[in-house]
RNA sequence: GCCGAGGUAGCCAAGGUGGUCACGGCGGGGGUCUGAAAAACCUCAGAUGUCAGUUCGACUCUGACCCUCGGCA
């Protein structure tokens, strides 16, 4: 059984080489782009779909909606897909996107989850999975899983170390777990959001009785499967910058501004966890009056590049990837 | 042309009675990464407009010059 990755930088046309890959092998594209998980954020994440395309969603479990994007030709698209679920154009279908609002939290966990629901239903169907996106946290936890115990988020917990200094949080780790904390680097260490992390796992270790970790195995490590994994990245940053920069006018002229008014006007917090998505924020800030427009581009070209080179940096060292560069 | 303000890294910007060649932020380079990840965090590099003078010593004082920004003309 063969399942395909797409991977790697933002702007590189991941989706365009997955929708080649999905036609040769009878596929469909499963979205690993932790943005475009959101409903509504559209033009902005630049979600490959347009008026053609429809939703089906085929399974709500808690808050998710599973479900997955088929393009129609133009006269189906106008009446009910049950009339013409045979008529239907042969094109590979897009899953996981829309699955839940910008308010909404959503780990890696989740998408696991997810993902594997979804990879396990094509596989029955005989479909080929074609995974793609930029999200490699997913991805790496997707193919190779995740060794720690499955210790939820204690939303509790959070909110109350939220509202801490590194300093203490240092402190409160160092009492209730100090081998954990000892084995930090010095970015860990500093890092907010970790430390609260594994406080929250070391306080869930010492309320529940120690189980032996039941390894869970990511995909990548089952038999049967092969997989290939593609990763798709620019030589030169010049080009990588002036891939961006056509991109983001693009996504301004198909609507991006409205777009960004339109969440506002559904009642969205700007510090929603979906919201914290490159563009939205200094389009806020420019529909604000804080801004120009010329700044608000600036600003969010500058967030994409920088988030190029993060996504480099965390995938080089999966040496699965097969990188074609562009 | 005159009056005023000012010229500190790619950008913004602090400073001091002259004395380890200078606070920060952004941007840039390099990293971290196992239930927030398009997040969060770590790390590195880089500067006193030009020329002269005063002084043991000037980015800091003086003068000239060159620019920039206001106002007047």
């Amino acid at each position: 059984m063969k399942i395909f990755v797409v991977t790697g930088q933002t702007a590189t046309g991941k989706t365009k080489l997955a929708f080649n890959i999905a036609k040769k092998n009878k596929g469909d594209l499963i979205n690993c782009d932790s943005r475009q998980i959101y409903k509504y954020l559209d033009v902005v994440t630049g979600k490959d779909i347009d008026k053609d395309w429809r939703f089906i969603s085929i399974k709500k479990s808690g808050h998710f909606d599973i479900g997955y994007y088929q393009k129609m030709t133009k006269t189906v698209a106008q009446k009910s897909i049950n009339d013409f679920k045979n008529q239907l154009p042969d094109y590979p279908k897009i899953w996981l996107y829309d699955i839940i609002t910008p308010n909404q939290s959503f780990s890696s966990y989740d998408y696991v989850q997810c993902a594997n629901y979804v990879i396990d239903y094509l596989l029955n169907q005989k479909k080929t999975p074609v995974i793609v996106g930029g999200s490699y946290f997913y991805l790496k936890h997707l193919l190779y899983g995740i060794e720690t115990e499955k210790i939820p988020p204690d939303w509790n917990l959070r909110k109350n170390l939220a509202r801490k200094k590194v300093k203490e949080l240092q402190k409160i780790l160092l009492t209730i777990d100090p081998a954990t904390y000892q084995k930090l680097n010095h970015s860990d260490l500093n890092n907010p959001h970790r430390l609260i992390r594994k406080i929250e796992i070391a306080s869930a270790k010492n309320q529940l009785p120690l189980k032996p970790s039941s390894r869970p195995q990511g995909l990548i490590f089952q038999k049967g499967y092969s997989i290939k994994i593609y990763g798709l990245r620019f030589k030169k940053k010049a080009d990588l910058v002036s891939a961006i920069k056509k991109r983001i006018e693009q996504r301004l002229a198909k609507g991006a501004l409205n777009e960004a008014k339109k969440i506002l006007n559904m009642g969205f917090q700007t510090s929603d966890s979906g919201l914290k998505t490159i563009g939205y924020q200094p389009l806020f800030a420019y529909l604000n009056h804080q801004i120009s427009l010329k700044e608000a581009i600036n600003r969010w070209q500058t967030a994409e590049v920088q988030y190029a080179k993060r996504q480099e940096t965390f995938m080089k060292k999966d040496k699965n990837i097969i990188w074609r560069q562009l």
